[in-house]
DNA sequence: GGCCAATTGGTTTTT
DNA sequence: CCAATTGGCC
């Protein structure tokens, strides 16, 4: 079974009889400049090797230094490296590092890539082993729920009691694992009493029906087809020669199966990772498989990479304090020469305005260069939460005083629903087989062909062993229980996409101007030019971006296939701003100024995490404080609010125990010792009741620190009347009272507007752009006076 | 079949 | 508090 490539083989055995001396290469430059454990990383090429990389220790570099080395040295031809990241993201930054660092002499890696991209290449080639035809759709979670969903209906299962979520996610958990509905555990199977391994060979057999698999599938089909076909693996285990992977304590069992099959030939692999930075348990990683690498491969080497050339020694003896108090793991010292640096900062504020506030004084100070050193720009700053609704306050704050910034992992551009229904579209005119973009669109916009002409038609479609648009296209010709003018909207329609269909296997028209015509004729456009509601311009926006971005591609399958696996949403909007974003999304990046608020018991590390899995959850999240650590440079400052506005309530909390583990040398507090009964963290808090609080808070302006007296001193100019938050009465009634219906206002996030209603602090604003929204006053100035109520000077 | 009001539940997220 | 989804009503 030689599928794949055969030339490229040929070509590798043709060079491997060449004598010796050929093959000798100079000295290559890019090796002086590493350091001794990196150099070794880079030049122990033959058997496995676990590279234990800590943060800022220069993984990156070494990954792709290796990978170059390999080419340099002629071990390999670049098809012949199987390089495997987890996001787009890292596998474009290796090819672009890679390139540089061999002058663009490498013709591309095709084998470079996320574990998923990779899988679908493969997928392609061999899709008939799994009963696949080779164009198979990828469906992303959405389309996997709405399958679900339906599947579990049809079988009349309640979703109140056994809720599709709850499917999906169990579906998730076998398919991390690479269990296929034969290998389930039996003590597994207890969805829907005790129905859960049929409902799964149920939803597979749906699947091949729509010539689709799901993101777990193209991990899960691969392997079965390795196991199953050893001519298959044996072509690819033969073609992989060096194996790389990236982010090894992420993989899940599946991808560590794929790895361990492919690399069984040649043995030559490379992984390269961090088991204190394993924050991707709760969906499936498994820290084990890095843990285990020396039993999994035996006469592995080891190598730590423990310099840091990122962070001064206090954020690293910071860092470092937190991550030992977890058990499971392989243990790494970090260490610097960089000067010491200032240490950790950690304030305790009233509650999580009063956070939000003073960070964002904080980073205006820091951008001044106030703080005793070159200002800072506001890219080199980031703010880092664990759950994206402490996201608000800040943002709440940064608009009221005009303080640039960026929120990271937002919605992403291809989940937005007007993208997803042209992509539903284009994917039905690509594949008639794809029931679920057809039943997205065929009421969309609306054709008077709702829940029960669906269902209908999904009948009628497995009564004739067909798919939904050959249904709907018998349904169009009457008399299949369908009303008159449903089924001819259906006749429409079919009528309609044939039309796209033949469009596409010809010539006249591009795929783009095609793209075109469908989204004009199907109407979608026009359904969203004819909404008056605040989103449609916006919405219209970003159809004309999805069809500019057609124009990167050759075809619409390839394009649907980029989107299916590339959901990247690299917006670069121009000028420096703040970033916030989760600690799972700061991963991998560093910034020289970095605040870490909401260290609080219950919010961090999160109560849902300790309760649900213990103390495997607890050492998830303070993996997840030392990533947030390890972030920062040079300044760094840890906070926590005592009180905090959570879902409309109020909950105070004591300050997280992660405090406690930091080192107290590393630390400077800028909370008064009174605050927290002269300790800090949840242990000196534990007796403290809501009344010492308040009586410590009170005496705050006594304390002596140079911080505290900062904070004091700005706490006393802001006044007593704003002191519990921007949304006091007096700001309101100031606020009300400037404000009046038909003035014209400026808002930093929604631009110009009119006032069309006045409720309370919150203003009704019919903006030109954002269209109508209720926003409350003081983020409102009148727009004569756009610049804001403070000047900030950048 | 479509629209509005009430209800509910709300870490972390890539592919 | 707020969004997303569901249930009831036209």
């Amino acid at each position: 079974m030689t599928n794949a490539h055969p030339s490229e083989i040929d070509d590798f055995d043709a060079w491997e009889s060449r004598p010796l001396s050929e093959r000798a290469r100079p000295q290559p430059p890019y090796l002086p400049g590493l350091n001794e454990a990196q150099r070794e990383a880079v030049e122990l090429l033959d058997g496995p090797v676990l590279v234990l990389a800590g943060a800022g220790t220069g993984k990156t570099r070494v990954l792709t230094t290796r990978l170059a080395h390999l080419i340099n040295q002629q071990r390999a031809f670049p098809s012949q490296i199987l390089a495997v990241t987890f996001t787009n993201k890292a596998a474009r930054e290796m090819k672009e590092r890679v390139a540089q660092l061999l002058g663009n002499a490498v013709e591309g890696m095709p084998w470079l890539g996320t574990f998923h991209s990779i899988c679908v290449k493969i997928l392609r080639r061999h899709a008939e082993l799994v009963e696949l035809k080779p164009n198979f759709t990828i469906l992303d979670s959405d389309d996997q729920l709405r399958l679900i969903r339906q599947l579990l209906d049809a079988e009349g299962v309640d979703d109140k009691r056994w809720p599709a979520r709850m499917f999906a996610a169990q579906l998730d958990r076998w398919k991390n694992r690479a269990q296929g509905p034969g290998q389930v555990p039996a003590d597994e199977t207890g969805f829907g009493e005790g129905r859960g391994v049929e409902f799964y060979r149920m939803y597979q057999e749906r699947l091949r029906t729509l010539n689709a698999v799901d993101f777990g599938d193209l991990l899960l089909h691969v392997v079965t087809i390795f196991q199953h076909h050893p001519d298959v693996l044996a072509d690819y285990q033969r073609r992989f020669r060096y194996i790389l992977v990236d982010e090894y304590q992420d993989t899940n069992v599946a991808q560590y199966l794929w790895l361990r099959l492919l690399a069984a030939q040649h043995r030559n692999i490379c992984c390269v990772g961090d088991d204190d930075q394993s924050i991707y348990g709760w969906r499936g990683a498994e820290v084990g498989n890095i843990l285990r690498f020396e039993r999994d491969f035996p006469s592995a080497q080891v190598i730590r990479l423990e310099q840091n050339y990122r962070s001064t020694p206090h954020i690293l003896a910071a860092a470092s304090g937190v991550i030992a108090a977890n058990r499971e793991r392989l243990g790494k010292t970090l260490w610097t020469d960089a000067d010491a640096g200032e240490r950790v900062r950690l304030i305790g504020h009233w509650d999580g305005e009063e956070e939000a506030r003073w960070i964002g004084e904080e980073i205006e100070a820091l951008a001044r260069g106030t703080r005793g050193h070159d200002a800072l720009s506001l890219d080199e700053i980031a703010i880092l939460v664990r759950a994206s609704f402490q996201m608000r306050a800040f943002e709440d704050r940064f608009l009221a005083i005009g303080l640039p910034y960026r929120v990271i992992g937002g919605p992403r551009f291809y989940e937005r629903m007007e993208i997803r229904d042209a992509m539903a579209y284009f994917r039905i005119v690509v594949s008639p087989d794809d029931g679920l973009a057809f039943e997205r669109i065929v009421n969309t916009p609306k054709r008077g062909l709702g829940d029960k002409a669906i269902q209908r038609l999904n009948q009628l479609a497995r009564e004739r062993g067909t798919n939904l648009l050959e249904a709907a296209r018998i349904a169009a010709g009457g008399g299949e229980g369908i009303t008159r003018k449903g089924a001819s909207a259906l006749g429409q329609l079919v009528g309609q996409i044939d039309r796209w269909a033949e469009m596409l296997r010809g010539t006249e028209v591009s795929h783009v101007e095609l793209a075109e015509i469908i989204l004009d004729e199907s109407g979608y456009t026009a359904m969203w030019q004819a909404d008056r509601s605040a989103e449609a311009p916006g919405r219209l926006e970003n159809l004309k971006e999805l069809v500019q971005a057609l124009e990167e591609f050759e075809n619409l399958q390839g394009f649907l296939e980029h989107v299916s696996l590339v959901m990247d949403n690299e917006r670069d909007d121009a000028g420096a701003k703040v970033s916030i974003m989760t600690l799972h999304g700061a991963k991998g990046l560093e910034f020289p100024a970095v605040f870490l608020p909401g260290w609080e018991d219950g919010l961090f590390p999160s109560q849902r995490s300790m309760d649900e899995n213990g103390v495997k959850g607890l050492e998830e999240e303070r993996r997840l404080a030392y990533v947030g650590l390890t972030r920062a440079r040079r300044h760094l400052t840890i906070s926590f609010a005592a009180n905090r506005h959570i879902y409309g309530r109020w909950q105070s909390s004591l300050p997280s125990r992660f405090i406690d583990e930091l080192p107290p040398e590393t630390v400077e507090v800028l909370t008064p010792p009174g605050l927290y009964g002269g300790g800090y963290g949840a242990a000196a808090a534990q007796e403290m009741t809501g009344s010492t609080l308040e009586r410590a808070a009170a005496e705050a302006s006594t304390y002596n620190s140079p911080g505290w007296k900062r904070m004091a001193e700005r706490r006393a100019s802001a006044g007593a009347g704003q002191g519990r938050g921007a949304h006091s009465p007096v700001v309101n009634a100031t606020a009300s009272a400037r404000f009046e219906t038909g003035t014209r206002v400026f808002h930093q996030k929604f631009g110009y507007g009119r006032i069309t209603g006045i409720e309370g602090d919150k203003l009704s604003i019919a903006f030109e752009k954002a269209g109508e929204k209720k926003v409350v006053a003081s983020y409102v100035t009148p727009a004569e006076n756009q610049g804001g109520s403070e000047d900030i000077p950048f």
